[in-house]
RNA sequence: GUGAGCGUAGCUCAGCUGGUAGAGCGCCGGACUGUGGCUCCGGUGGUCGAGGGUUCGAACCCCUCCGCUCACCCCA
């Protein structure tokens, strides 16, 4: 028949649909009210930055920016990229509006789509959506703890079960090359005993090799030193407060210092938050202190700590809560010309009261809208036809227990509308 | 980028050692001229992912490609 192949989704994303979406709706609803709470603002960044940001921000040698970038030349040459992550825009925004001159910490949250151009499996996708939000201008040890509570209380208040949250320190510019120097040379005594991905990570980045998942290395792994045990005096008494703080706050959490973060501008505190749920990639949300960024990107000294949700991933761990609510009110049957018309000045009145009413598009039988109101899982129908126009009075219909009676006007706005205002 | 598994009706799937396609659900209509869900009856449904090869004959065997899924790498 058609001669065209149907048009598809680009590989790695997708349509949110109902009823899913309103769960997303849901997610985003909670995130803003907490935000508000802890005395977040919105920030809304493009979707496009220059390249540089990225490669200076998330660092040149990273997965991200050396393979996982969208990335294509304006007309005019510039090299442009779909943001892989929020916080590099964020910051840019900051030096950019000069936030660094207002008093007190720049508070700020943002939600929406992220581009990585990776194969999909489960829990990835190459548009996907992240809910985060960057406290900047403080390296105090309060606004760690701080933050980490909001996303405590985020979580508990969508429900999120099994959930555990993990904490690190990845030190300072100062300590973290002395540690990874000495990971290094410990490695190249065990180097061949490794895994081969192992053997690769002495290499290219030692610290990944703490956190691999090969049984086989695992005895090996266990007798490499550890970052917090390396960690200067101002990294160590800044992690020591964090965690003071945290267990003040009755925030369970566990110490993982094997935790390895991706992105090149952490420094201190990180954590992550994994779920059993999701599959392989079982980080939900990650985050850290990054003191170093706002310099890298040419702006004032300006420490900050930020995290990141996975929205699709959250999702993925709340599970199929049957959220099923009907998203209509009312659905008005019709049955002749005059009848559509009053049903239309019906639904027109009722829809101006905020009532989610639906009114039959075509003239079918009234079985037929019966049926339709039922599975569009309305609570009640509305009869109109010549006999209730000329009467002035509705016949109503309890979809539930196919209860009807007849109603005038004033009855059915008094029901569906309220007292009049 | 690498690997594995899977592509048959709108959906979920069956289809033996090759003999050219089936079920359930859905959808449309009827039983029931203005009363849904249940039931019964009838109907609609597919170049078996695409292309090529082997064969008298391919959904099934072989090759190539495409797509989806999961995993690796890495990350949210």
């Amino acid at each position: 028949m058609s001669r065209h192949q149907p048009i598809r989704v680009v590989k790695g994303m997708r349509d949110i649909l109902p009823p899913d979406s309103a769960l997303w709706g849901r997610v985003e609803h909670v995130a803003r009210e907490v935000f508000r709470a802890y005395a977040y603002q919105e920030i809304r960044t493009p979707i496009v930055e220059v390249t540089e940001l990225f490669a200076r921000g998330v660092g040149q040698d990273t997965d991200i920016v050396t393979k996982e970038m969208y990335t294509f030349d304006d007309r005019d040459g510039s090299s442009l990229t779909l943001r892989p992550e929020a916080t590099a825009s964020v910051v840019r925004s900051y030096i950019e509006n000069r936030m660094h001159e207002r008093p007190g910490v720049k508070k700020l949250f943002y939600m929406g789509p992220m581009f990585r151009r990776e194969r999909p499996q489960k829990g990835r996708y190459r548009q996907f959506y992240q809910i985060g939000a960057e406290a900047i201008g403080s390296e105090s040890p309060t606004v760690d703890a701080e933050i980490i509570e909001m996303l405590f209380v985020m979580l508990n208040r969508l429900n999120l079960q099994g959930a555990s949250m993990l904490v690190n320190s990845v030190g300072c510019a100062q300590c973290r090359p002395v540690f990874i120097e000495r990971l290094r040379n410990e490695l190249e005594k065990i180097k061949d005993q490794l895994c081969l991905d192992c053997q690769r990570r002495t290499v290219t980045n030692p610290l990944r090799v703490l956190d691999c998942k090969v049984p086989e290395d695992q005895p090996l792994i266990e007798s490499l030193p550890v970052l917090s045990g390396l960690l200067c005096e101002g990294c160590k008494q800044h992690f020591d407060e964090v965690q003071s703080y945290l267990n003040d706050r009755k925030i369970p959490f566990v110490v993982s210092p094997r935790m390895v973060r991706g992105l090149d501008y952490y420094t201190r505190t990180t954590f992550e938050i994994v779920h059993g749920n999701l599959g392989a990639q079982n980080a939900l949300l990650g985050g850290g202190r990054y003191d170093g960024l706002s310099e890298d990107l040419g702006g004032p000294p300006a420490p900050g700590i930020g995290f990141s949700i996975g929205e699709d991933r959250f999702i993925l761990a709340l599970g199929s809560a049957d959220n099923a609510e009907s998203s209509v009110d009312l659905y008005i049957a019709w049955m002749g010309e005059a009848a559509f018309r009053h049903a239309a000045e019906l639904a027109r009145e009722l829809r101006s009261h905020n009532v989610a009413v639906e009114v039959a598009s075509d003239p079918v039988k009234l079985k037929k809208s019966l049926e339709i109101a039922s599975r569009l899982g309305a609570p009640y129908v509305l009869i109109v036809g010549d006999d209730e126009i000329a009467q002035a009075r509705y016949a109503l219909k309890n979809l539930s227990n196919s209860e009807q009676q007849t109603v005038s006007r004033e009855e059915l706005f008094q029901r569906f509308a309220g007292p009049a205002s």
